[in-house]
DNA sequence: AGAGACGATGTGACCGTGCACATACAAGGA
DNA sequence: TCCTTGTATGTGCACGGTCACATCGTCTCT
């Protein structure tokens, strides 16, 4: 009876070595590509490897090497719809390069969390950390923190100088109010997101550049959380001033509650007004009306941040990546005036 | 001029033992709460521990004792609500218990791919897996794999021997067709989930038992796929058969969907015909009309899923948690006959 | 008082890799 | 022919922890 003693201990590199008659230092070469390997040499290795099913230990590995092969991502979303689509670009393209991902959720953005949630990504001797983390704030803190580690950040701030991309926010924000502005609105209002909030800065900064360049009255804007909730408060709260006749939403989940808000309030949309949300999540297209809003490829924006990062990590060039076009989706909440 | 040279190893523990004057040993003990280390001693440590600003390398830890202190997360999602949400407290919860986590997303369902996501997690080295694969298949392949590796899945196949754990799907969806029924609808129609998902099965059976028991007639349930474009065309489908005053589907997004269908068909909600979903996700309440659904607490079940595991982990008894209350969500899509 | 138990600490080996260096042999140039 | 150069492989150590065992002193029981 073979039973299996105690437990059975994974087959080593030695191991494979010695069934394979050569040293473990020739079984090491052929598991890094080494070039001075005779190919006879290579197949007893492999056909070794084969037999003894033998997987490199990634525990070992890492502490001779001090490389994990390991992203950390750093997120700070409360689950965003765009955040978390990203998420999944970055670890599929993370696996496909034989990177495992670990993600890291905060809780709140406080200097001190932030810290130590790099502290704890340090720990685990991640490569190179993906930052979510859309606060300015979380920014500022990254940057004072002289982190010793490549790092991607998915928000570009203003006049950064780490190494960061987005998909082009201003461009999105200046299209949608333009296609207002384009319907005959000249009155437009904008509900942006939180205050430090990198994206909320800049597709209000495209909402105000439109309305500029267009010589429109701006309106101070009305600062959001983001939430659904917020937005149908801001319907009703609006439906008491009437002058305007368009709101830009900062995004689709505060614009859907603003619908609900002006419903509720006896404002229709958009005879009464003109609706414009932001980021196209699954259901603008269902709700009523229909929400018109700005397309992002969110997976591609976390390919890329993968690609930066690990061209940072191998020392290689880094690739440049033209800002990630953004598309106005015109549906039913936006008409003539 | 101080240059670092190099590359600044980091401190070891025995960098820590040599300050502090004491054997490698006595600081690897006071790292481990080791019962026998006289205060001063534990003092000195601690003092020379934050001198080095030392952390232990977790890579050799893992080396020698064969944990990693990690747990794996297999999601085979693509994307939805519910999952994802669950991810975070899953992620919460393992962090709070000194466990980081890798996630992997799985694109396809195919025994191949489950296999080689199972290989590269064990690769890794985790400690444990938390699946989140809803479909019923995905759950066999993890069955017949003899996984040599704790896990749990967040899903409930019916018969299951594994350790798992869910939400009460079933009693929710009983709850929601009751809810019509009390409302005064006897033909009651159900979009249900994909065939192997794990979900969709529960819902459904919920509705069926329902239904069986009020002895009303039931239909064949019509197949989506969670999506809301789906829900749109099974609207302007069931539009043209009046059979029913009730539709009770599987998910939200499918629910805003056929929301959208009966609105182009002409038909209205709830007057001619009243509309119930589940997941309760955050726009249900917002869209037109107000969405009736079942509330269910997603990163409460990641919490737990996280508490299984470690219990197994370490071999202490398993905590046996009650089903997961689901909520009735009662709000305008849902009218009296 | 002597022996055993226990508490507090030290010593050395070991986990599975990769790296630096050594070695052996073949090929090529002076 | 001898030395240099390059290719293919082997040897020993280091990485940073933990574990098993040894040691030493103190306390307690007979």
């Amino acid at each position: 009876m073979s039973t299996a003693s105690e437990r059975a201990r994974m087959p080593s590199i030695r191991d494979v070595a010695r069934l394979a008659g050569v040293s473990h230092q020739t079984v090491s070469r052929v598991l890094n590509d080494h070039p001075s390997i005779r190919p006879e040499t290579k197949a007893k290795v492999l056909d070794a490897i084969a037999v003894l099913d033998y997987r490199p230990n990634l525990a070992a590995r890492a502490l001779v090497t001090s490389k994990s092969n390991m992203l950390g991502i750093l997120a700070a979303t409360v689950g965003e719809f765009g955040p978390t689509s990203s998420i999944v670009g970055i670890e599929d393209a993370a696996r496909e390069e034989g990177y495992s991902v670990s993600t890291l959720n905060l809780s709140a953005t406080t200097p001190e969390a932030i810290g130590s949630a790099l502290r704890q990504l340090a720990r685990e001797q991640v490569d190179g950390i993906v930052v979510l983390a859309p606060q300015v704030r979380t920014f500022h803190v990254l940057k004072g923190m002289a982190v010793e580690m490549p790092f991607v950040s998915l928000q570009t701030a203003s006049g950064s100088d780490g190494v960061t991309l987005s998909a082009d926010q201003v461009a999105g924000a200046r299209t949608a109010t333009e296609h207002l502005i384009g319907l005959g609105h000249s009155d437009i209002i904008h509900i942006a997101g939180p205050q430090d909030w990198i994206e909320a800065e800049s597709r209000m900064r495209g909402y105000l550049d439109a309305l500029r360049e267009a010589d429109l009255p701006t309106f101070p804007p009305i600062r959001g959380d983001w939430t659904a909730d917020f937005g149908y408060f801001a319907g009703q709260e609006l439906a008491r001033r009437r002058d305007f006749t368009a709101v830009f939403v900062a995004n689709d989940q505060m614009a859907i509650g603003l619908l609900h808000g002006f419903r509720d309030a006896g404002i229709r949309v958009p005879e009464d007004v003109s609706v414009v949300g932001f980021d196209d999540i699954p259901v603008a297209a269902h709700v009523a009306p229909t929400l018109s809003t700005v397309h992002q490829d969110f997976p591609e924006l976390g390919r890329r941040a993968v690609r930066i990062l690990l061209a940072q990590i191998r020392g290689e060039q880094v690739p440049q990546f033209g800002p990630l076009q953004t598309t106005l989706r015109t549906r039913e909440s936006s008409a003539p005036r």
